[in-house]
RNA sequence: GGAGAGAUGGCCGAGUCGGCUGAAGGCGCUCGCCUGCUAAGCGAGUGUAGGGGGUAAACCUCUACCGAGGGUUCGAAUCCCUCUCUCUCCGCCA
């Protein structure tokens, strides 16, 4: 959420933003509003200033046992054109936050302005395509002919988007979460947590995904509660509505959980494999930060999330989303896509990315700074470190053997009872 | 699921028959003083958000907030209703 401020002072500015962003959003609205949430708010106020006056005034004269009815009237009936407008103003308020929470975050100066992923510029690439003397496989065809991925009973058991895993598979995707984890708390100093994989809308609300991705996302029948999309929610929240100690920043929390997305509006597309699931695992990495710092912690996210593939060995690139294609609460985000050589491609893996305060306030979490005697809004930053489930994808793609087994990474070998190849059978 | 207790400022904790209580008292914290150092002591200060004024700062002023929402009342932390959460006991259960 932006700032009011910010946006009367800086409409131009934010009119340019909107429209770098694709978007054909309307400001005048939300102008016309603010100017009259303000009046109907010096007009309540002045009446309810008037009648503590009057209040204090009768509890006076009902003391020196004076008569103070005429006074009771007065402010009976000041009474009710208080609660007239009063309930005005909670209709203009309410809307006004609305049209509010739907304007997307003001894209950082040094992201570049373009119009989808086509001007997304890379960044950097990190080791090398492998060579292969024969044609490597898709990884649902090695997972299959290995039998450890079960498309067919995924789709039985839940339905479309979902997959059975079987024992190596299985195994590798618990070594994963435990390699990342430990690499992220042992190595670069984060804090693991484990969250509630349900959260309320509240909490959908602070981060950005409501009230405009509802459709993105899983409710339960008849609850307030809602399948975290990603872990950044339940972790973004732990701090809502705290003033943390500026001595504690920045803050860097890691965390495994399983993450739920409706895919609506992505029907028929990556339908084949795990690349888009209904259900995969994810370890998040969530920072809260002071704002001066944010932009040199999302660099250091960045890098953190790139040490997983590089401790794995596998060929990256770093691009950073231009203006058209970022997501809704980002002020810069930088996408880690990784090497396919089953399907010939790079795929998003990771997605790292600086809020700014954009849901600091909507989360409102703040801190104290010492010599200011107002509070601020923290930065709020996160990224993938990694997708589980495309980063075993990728390691099966990569590592594959020509006779259809797979080698398994140095660094995962302890996480797997020293494993060194998923063969058919094994495990399973 | 049944029965009961509770929710007040960074923390603990008081709020009598509704009326200068944004909220006593204590702890903590900040600044200053004092003292070989430390500790102790003394003095002052110390919530958040929004609106208006002021040069965007300092500052002044108003409004709201004592779990959330609603009601009664001229006036509610205090009375009533609904909801949420926490705790205790019973039942059930991984």
């Amino acid at each position: 959420m932006l700032d009011v401020k910010f946006v009367r002072d800086n409409i131009e500015l934010v009119r340019r933003m909107l429209a770098n962003r694709q978007s054909d959003l309307d400001l005048e609205p939300l102008l016309q509003l603010d100017e009259t949430r303000r009046r109907l708010l010096i007009d309540v106020e002045e009446k309810k200033h008037r009648r503590n006056v009057a209040s204090e005034e009768i509890a006076r004269l009902k003391k020196d046992k004076k008569d103070g009815s005429s006074l009771v009237a007065q402010m009976k009936e000041l009474g009710l054109e208080i609660k007239a407008i009063d309930s005005r103003l909670g209709e203009v308020e309410h809307e006004f936050m609305e049209f509010l929470l739907n304007i997307p975050n003001v894209p950082h100066e040094s992201v570049p302005v373009g119009k989808d992923e086509k001007d997304n510029p890379q960044i950097r690439t990190w080791g090398q395509k492998p060579v292969f003397d024969f044609e490597p496989r898709p990884h649902w065809e090695i997972g299959e002919s290995l039998g450890i991925l079960d498309f067919e009973r995924g789709a039985k058991i839940a339905g479309a988007r979902f997959t059975l895993y079987w024992g190596a598979a299985s195994a590798l995707e618990r070594a994963l979460i435990c390699f990342m984890l430990d690499t992220h708390t042992r190595r670069h100093g984060y804090t693991e947590v484990l969250p509630p994989f349900i959260v309320n809308s509240a909490s959908m609300r602070g981060t950005g995904q409501l009230p405009k991705f509802k459709d993105d996302l899983f409710k339960l029948d008849g609850w307030d509660y809602w399948l975290i999309p990603t872990a950044e929610v339940p972790v973004t929240n732990i701090h809502s509505a705290e003033i943390l100690e500026e001595a504690m920043l920045p803050l860097s929390y890691a965390a495994y959980t399983p993450c739920f997305r409706s895919e609506a509006g992505s029907h028929g597309k990556d339908t084949r494999g795990l690349i888009r699931q209904h259900q995969f695992n994810k370890v998040e990495l969530v920072k809260f930060t002071r704002p001066e710092q944010s932009y040199d912690q999302l660099e250091l996210l960045l890098a953190n999330a790139e040490a997983i593939l590089r401790e794995l060995g596998i060929h990256y690139r770093v691009i950073l989303l231009c203006t058209g294609d970022m997501g809704f609460s980002s002020a810069k985000t930088y996408d880690i896509e990784v090497w396919l050589p089953g399907q010939n491609t790079y795929r998003e893996i990771s997605s790292c990315s600086n809020f700014e305060d954009f849901q600091a306030r909507r989360a409102n979490i703040r801190f104290r700074q010492k010599g200011r005697n107002r509070t601020q809004l923290v930065h709020t930053l996160n990224g993938s470190g990694l997708a589980v489930g495309r980063t075993l994808l990728a390691i099966l793609e990569n590592f594959q053997r020509e006779d259809g087994t797979v080698v398994i990474p140095e660094v995962l070998r302890p996480y797997m009872g020293n494993m060194k190849v998923i063969q058919r059978g094994a495990m399973s």
